[in-house]
DNA sequence: AAAAAGCTTGCAGTCGAATGCACGATCTGG
DNA sequence: CCAGATCGTGCATTCGACTGCAAGCTTTTT
């Protein structure tokens, strides 16, 4: 009697007990797949893979298998030894911007293609960012388009833990990071050319929220050329982009003393709008004719019957397009430098200004 | 000589060779957390689970060693285990819709609220879902909110796969199946009322597209009222949602013979406000002297001032929230039957319709 | 016909976290 | 002061797919 075997244990070596963690029910997997065709979980691996050798045979064998048990390939196990889930965060401040989801939309269809997925993070306006990164940390996502204000020490701890980011019409002052932008500060300053060449001399600007960098660049851009311009400085009151903004704006700068003003600059379309309505609706003033109106963005209701706004139309398509040309590079060849592309905003000669000509 | 061990394998039992398939850099796991803080990575598990047994002795030292690395758990690694992924997926046809992206960001929040993430599918218009689909399951999402058309069939594949699935503003006729919706019907037919009452006699409907459930419903409801109060048979015309349809149809209305139509209702607020500026600007009816004109769903634009359209408000913000309740506990509770949450339409008396008084 | 080169294929070990089990330590009560 | 209960912990295994390796088979080359 070699021991009295007090243990019942360590006589098995393997199963200790099936636990089934989760169970909310077992789904196919390739093994159900493999035993069905009468090959190996490999070959079926392989069958799911591009560019994996495999027999036009067993190929056959496996698809039918597949077929008939209407298996998928879990993409969360594959990402798991892959290390890449194919998947992008997105992160969006404000959906209800009216010019988010047309980015949204944009990028979405690009990272389709790419076969890449969207996760979309929305921060709670201006809500504590640094409570939802470790979020998107937690779902390994391959990179991400960032169209929210990220501080410098929010990206560096992406670079740090290796994940590509892209800025969307944002950057960090001079530091080098990976962003889509369209030139702002050109397209104010041929705003105010074409204003003023329109006969504009009193510039009033509804700009957008102090820390919205691209709000500023607009506002800052319009008022230096403004100066340069040798023309009175103008009167600036800062909105939120949303529509009641802009028409707050409007009922600012009316009850400014001396002479009202005769071109409007507004930060966003939205706030244009805003402005455009409470001018003509509230105050009686004949839009262009009293004074000019004209926005940013070209969103599509700038471009309705009753507004027909000038504005300065980013082309998005084209920006979506190049963030998900550089998020997919970037990841494709980390250690490459950062880049930025630049877009030029179009100008849209929308009725709702009086403007001198195109300067060649 | 037993053997003359022809393979030289078969000796070593473990470590063929490490491989690091994918190796974009290896992250920092549970393994290195518990190595820091002296403890098994079973510890390290159990940390970063709420109600898991755990001495504080054992949390401090994990928590620390888990904050000077930097520790993240990788959820991909969590949802393998436990089979849940705490992602839902949307899936939304358009987001160009001016409706949808309220939807989707009220969705955002909701889930985000409840721990999950919003994996987002958008449909490049009506395209094949069929080939969406296999993309939601290859990524075990825990559930699904189609704001989107999706077949019987396509709900049933769903259902086979266990994956809870909650229509958004939709049905499959009387099948039964998990849904959120606004109560289309008794909103047409109340609009109807109150434009009837308020002197409508020549109705014309702008119409959704003949494969839009929910602008079916509401042009026909409204047809529906309209025989019933023993009027003319409106003049109807079929949109696609956008602005560029409502003008048109508009025109198209103005091309019938007879006299002018007084009361034009638009199965959404985008094509209203087509009609409306194509009304005003193209045809100089005053609205809503000449005519009345009122649209569906209550977007931000249907409230601005050059508009301030005769709709009816879908609540949003409480629909978004049944859908995320409902589906959460769906997925907490499998096998409950399927649920209906109905909404009512909230009626908003803008400025472009003459209307009776409410009936009581 | 033998040798070399190619294809396919299965084996077995990964990826990172969760957890059933059993052992050890601590606490309670008799 | 020891039995029994309670608590905390580590071990080992699991989730499902991917892939390096080497063996088996086929084809080509000489």
């Amino acid at each position: 009697m070699p021991k009295p075997s007090p243990k019942p244990a360590k006589t098995r070596v393997k199963k200790p007990a099936p636990s089934l963690i989760g169970t909310p029910r077992r789904a196919v997997t390739s093994y159900d797949v493999a035993l069905r065709a009468g090959v190996s979980q490999s070959a079926v691996s392989r069958c799911f893979k591009s560019g994996a050798s495999v027999s036009a045979d067993t190929r056959a064998l496996v698809m039918k298998a597949a077929l008939d048990l209407n298996y998928t390939p879990n993409a969360i196990a594959r990402s798991l030894i892959t290390r890449r889930s194919n998947l992008v965060a997105v992160l969006i401040s404000n959906l209800t911007n009216l010019y988010y989801p047309e980015v949204l939309s944009e990028l979405s269809h690009q990272f389709a293609e790419r076969g890449m997925r969207v996760l979309l993070f929305t921060l709670p306006h201006e809500a504590d960012v640094d409570f939802l990164l470790p979020k998107v940390w937690e779902y390994q996502v391959d990179g991400v388009v960032a169209a929210a204000r990220l501080s410098a020490a929010q990206v560096a701890e992406f670079e740090r833990r290796h994940i590509p980011v892209v800025l969307y019409n944002r950057t960090l002052g001079e530091r080098a990071v990976n962003a889509v932008l369209c030139d702002q500060a050109a397209g104010a300053r041929m705003l105010v050319d074409r204003l003023a060449s329109g006969g504009a001399k009193r510039f009033a600007i509804i700009a957008g929220p102090k820390d919205s960098v691209v709000g500023q660049e607009r506002s800052q851009s319009a008022r230096a050329r403004i100066a340069e311009l040798g023309l009175a400085a103008p009167f600036v009151t800062a909105g939120n982009y949303d529509y009641a903004s802009g028409a707050q704006g409007m009922r600012l700068i009316m009850k400014q003393p001396g002479r009202t003003p005769d071109a409007i600059i507004c930060a966003n379309d939205v706030m244009a709008i805003g402005a455009l309505d409470t001018a003509r609706h509230e105050f009686g003033l004949a839009v262009p004719a009293r004074v000019s109106i004209a926005g940013f963005d070209g969103v599509e209701p700038s471009t309705w019957a009753s507004y027909n706004l000038t504005t300065l139309r980013q082309p998005v398509h084209k920006m979506a397009m190049a963030a998900a040309d550089l998020l997919t590079s970037i990841i494709g060849n980390p250690n490459s430098s950062p880049e930025r592309r630049v877009f030029s905003a179009q100008f849209i000669d929308g009725g709702t200004s009086r403007l001198g000509a195109k300067t060649p």
